[in-house]
DNA sequence: TTGTTGATTGACTAATCAATCAATAAAGGT
DNA sequence: ACCTTTATTGATTGATTAGTCAATCAACAA
């Protein structure tokens, strides 16, 4: 039985992991290819070869991160009966224990700030940010009018980037179900107004 | 008349002003005290001279833009009568034109990045969040249970620095007056279900 | 076996940059 | 005028690091 995945998808699979590892732990993007490399067992000289620049290999982790919450997404959207359930499973799933836990939360942390200055990672996280208030608004939309809708899902999405950044910095960390119950409550008062 | 401040702290000033340009034009820290130095028309080694190191001067336009935050805060509180004033008031100022406009947001948003990997900026950091904590929950009190009023603080806190990040990220940028209402409604929900 | 392709590396390069320092200029007091 | 202190700079250094490249090494097909 022969591995079902080439080198080459192991190799960037690991230097993504350990890209991932280094910045949570450092908090920062300044760290060397040298440093990722060492990680995941590696020369540098590897890491350029697969990715060609650092750059690419960072956005190669965000889309990673981006691709694991897709799949936490849907796989929570699958069991959801109807429009509320379904707005309930889209929270949940931003507060999936894959994504809330620090070292997760740090590198999202790094990769906004990076996207100030990196096109690349500027789109990554349009692209995340409009599937994310999509799916809001689209659950909102069976239960609240359009317009309501869009307003409610800007303000959710804004909230929960919120709990996010507050999570990064905060020395304890947060049980997610507590943010989850934050994130919940809002939705409630929300929607108690619109639909009377 | 001769200048009622010193030169050393006309130079400290300019120093800031540049490095909060640069910063925030370039959306990262990754500036060079050179080109710092160059925007505030002295050399880098009188930057060096003035603040010891590039950190400390970074941390001294952090604060500089604390103590900014904090001038309008008192500002607005002064005029608040009640309770709710006062909350609305903490509210209007956290959106303060001064505060809240992109090159800012985005010198903001670096400076959260930075407090990860910087126990100097995490520390001014937590300050902030105290100090903005402590006013909204002061001012809450007088309308809601002390708990309720903490639960509602946190929530208040976490949702403006929402609003904040998604600004620094949006490519249009928006009304202050529109985020101002988007808490306000925020708070009025919260304190319509615990003040019946 | 042998040749081809891809994997992998150590060594090197070129660039960048924070920090230092010795030297000069300006200011201000006596 | 003289001396002390402070302001200011150009030049330099030492460290770091992304990216390159030529040289091995491993797999594997013919």
């Amino acid at each position: 039985m022969s591995p079902r995945i080439g080198k080459a998808e192991l190799r960037k699979r690991a230097l993504i992991g350990a890209a991932l590892g280094e910045i949570a732990e450092r908090g920062t993007l300044e760290v060397t290819v040298a440093q990722i490399a060492r990680r995941a067992g590696v020369s540098s000289a590897l890491a350029h070869h697969y990715f060609g620049g650092k750059d690419d290999l960072i956005l190669a982790t965000m889309r990673h991160l981006l691709a694991e919450f897709r799949l936490n997404v849907v796989g929570a959207m699958h069991e959801a009966e109807g429009p509320r359930a379904r707005l309930s499973a889209t929270i949940r799933a931003s507060f999936g224990p894959e994504q809330f836990h620090h070292a997760t939360i740090s590198a999202w942390l790094t990769f906004y700030a990076w996207a100030l200055s990196s096109p690349g990672a500027a789109r990554l996280l349009r692209i995340y940010h409009r599937r994310l208030e999509s799916n809001l608004t689209h659950a909102l939309k069976g239960i609240a009018p359009a317009a309501e809708a869009r307003r409610i899902a800007c303000g959710l999405g804004a909230y929960i980037d919120g709990v996010y950044l507050r999570e990064a910095l905060s020395p304890t960390p947060t049980d997610p179900a507590a943010a989850i119950a934050m994130v919940e409550r809002f939705a409630t008062l929300e929607l108690s107004e619109v639909t009377p």
